[in-house]
RNA sequence: GGCGCCGUGCCCAAGUGGUUUAAGGGAGCGGAUUGCAAAUCCGUUAUUCAUCGGUUCGAAUCCGAUCGGCGCCUCCA
């Protein structure tokens, strides 16, 4: 089985193959850094992590590329009301961005190029399509004549006179109203750059052909983007691409579904939104998940949640499609992914060995698919197998993450039950060769999981550093207090200790082998 | 108006011609376990996939119509 990707360029399903046998070159559009991210940012850059942990995991190189535009008129406009130069902007809101990625555990972009620091490059591209007689130059502005790209629109499907195209003054300069702007002359007090026809920035477009080319190649293998950008973004980025370089810009075409936000008290969903004949303030904030919308800031959404669950909550669902982000589809996402830390500190439990040192350093677990050992097939170890199997299979259908993370539930369960009834965690009953199949099992969960990022270490506890070890001392009293509560058949007296942890937000879990706590 | 996407149980969500009389998660209910809980496990909640027609030996999956939702056509990821 081999791995299948939608391409928005043919509306299918294809088997993917790169263009150089081993290697992958993927090309995300990133952000106009003006202003803080929010969530919806990040569906992008956390999908494309995953594709490439898993392409990785199939033994390809991939080679990963996010622009970051750094030059355009809202970064302008930002400069302006604050007072401050555009490249401090850009600066801020591109570290701001960077924290928010490695929050997310988005951390395999191998690079991330500025507009501004490929400015030679974009200006030789727009020259070789003046050259081409692609472009033309008008009173200090480039266009690109899409009269001239007979194939303009096979992306989204339109044509080229359906295209309004930037209105106000660059409408008069332009020979047709779909030409877009290559290069947009400077006015008094703007940044600019010297160029062949004076002095100006580049347009939205033409950077992602510039450095696509520069780093990938004229023609790579993955574009992708949110659906938004499909066009115009990325039908322009064809049309100036292909019309310079006469070979298609990438082969597969990919496009992530938008996030909306979700009103208060609905888990999500695909369909159906409330409209009240009123106007409020709430039904405004449900929709779109865009900066007006008022989505709040990721920064206070990853510091109340925590990069793991937001994740887990985008990879549950499919990446073509919409999301609902909503507190309360965070918090189901949260219980969920409850299931899985309380399964780690089982592990810990039965082993004395923390989870996250289940297989090797993180290195060791994004290895290649085929380096498996499957001649053990006794019966923990067939189900296992089973899993994982299906776990592939789903993946290797255009990145199915959903689909995968129901098998890491049932890989999970299967975990569970066989420690249950093995009596894993009774030293005196269980059996070593049992233990040895358990830690294998376990080992492929984690093997799985971190193809998704997800588990590759410990989520940091609430309680900071030091406080950690207090804490633990604390609740250790209480449960001791409780334990002669219990022993005297005070049961009043022991379930009140509980309930007011409980409240405190530590839960008690009596065991076999003494009480443990949790937070949460 | 043009170009697309979507409608699966109470909620979220995978599946897109037969191995599915439909994964997985949440919620509910019943059971095992527990002093009672928590956690875990087991069972249970869609003869049905918006509706109506059609194609087919066979459809949630393909085609058409209808209803409903969403996106883009404005430098929003």
């Amino acid at each position: 089985m081999s791995i299948r990707i939608y391409n928005t360029l043919t509306k299918s399903k294809e088997p993917f193959e790169p263009i150089t046998p081993g290697k992958v070159g993927i090309y995300l559009c990133g952000p106009t850094v003006y202003k803080e991210a929010h969530i919806g940012h990040m569906v992008g850059p956390v999908i494309f992590d995953t594709i490439k942990r898993y392409l990785t995991y199939n033994g390809f190189d991939v080679n990963w590329v996010v622009n970051i535009t750094d030059v355009d008129d809202k970064l302008i406009g930002q400069s302006r009301e604050r007072g401050i130069t555009m490249s401090q902007v850009a600066t801020e809101m591109t570290m701001d961005y960077c924290a928010n990625l490695l929050a997310m555990g988005v951390d395999q972009i191998t690079s991330m190029p500025r507009a501004t620091e490929n400015m030679v490059e974009i200006i030789q591209f727009i020259e070789g399509l003046i050259e081409k007689d692609y472009a033309y130059e008008s009173s200090g502005d480039v266009f690109f004549d899409v009269q001239k790209d007979r194939q303009y629109g096979k992306l989204s499907n339109r044509s080229a006179d359906e295209q309004q195209g930037e209105g106000g003054g660059a409408a008069a300069k332009k020979r047709s109203a779909s030409d877009f702007a290559l290069w947009k002359s400077a006015k008094a007090g703007e940044p600019a750059w010297d160029s062949p026809w004076g002095q100006g920035r580049p347009g939205w477009h033409i950077e992602c052909s510039a450095m696509s080319r520069r780093l990938l190649g004229e023609s790579f293998d993955i574009h992708g983007g949110g659906l938004d950008l499909m066009f115009p973004h990325h039908e322009n980025e064809i049309a100036q691409s292909e019309c310079c370089h006469g070979k298609p810009m990438a082969k597969y075409w990919m496009h992530n579904g938008l996030l909306r936000s979700g009103e208060a008290g609905k888990v999500g969903g695909r369909g159906e939104r409330e409209s009240d004949a009123t106007d409020s303030v709430e039904q405004a904030a449900s929709g779109k998940m865009s900066r007006s919308a008022g989505a709040g800031g990721l920064r206070d959404q990853l510091a109340k949640h925590g990069g793991e669950k937001i994740r887990f909550f985008l990879l549950k669902t499919h990446y073509r499609s919409t999301v609902v982000y909503s507190e309360a589809a965070l918090d189901e996402a949260a219980i969920a992914l409850d299931k899985f830390y309380v399964f780690f500190d089982r592990y810990e439990r039965i082993t004395s060995r923390s989870y996250y040192l289940a297989a090797g350093d993180d290195r060791k677990l994004v290895r290649r698919r085929e380096e498996h050992d499957d001649s053990d097939t006794s019966g923990l170890l067939a189900e296992v197998k089973g899993y994982r199997d299906a776990y592939l299979a789903k993946m290797d259908d255009d990145f199915n993450s959903g689909g995968a993370v129901s098998e890491l539930f049932n890989l999970l369960g299967s975990l569970n039950k066989f420690a249950d009834q093995q009596n894993l965690e009774e030293s005196a009953k269980r059996s070593q060769s049992d233990l040895d199949q358990f830690c294998r099992g376990v080992e492929v969960l984690r093997e799985l999981s971190a193809i998704l990022g997800l588990f590759l270490k410990p989520v940091a506890s609430s309680a900071a550093g030091g406080s950690e070890e207090t804490l633990d001392k604390l609740v250790q009293t209480f449960i001791r207090m409780r334990a002669d509560a219990r022993q005297n058949k005070d049961f009043a007296l022991s379930d009140r200790i509980r309930d007011e942890l409980t409240a405190a937000g530590v839960t008690l879990e009596d065991r076999k082998e003494g009480t443990t706590w949790r937070l949460g």
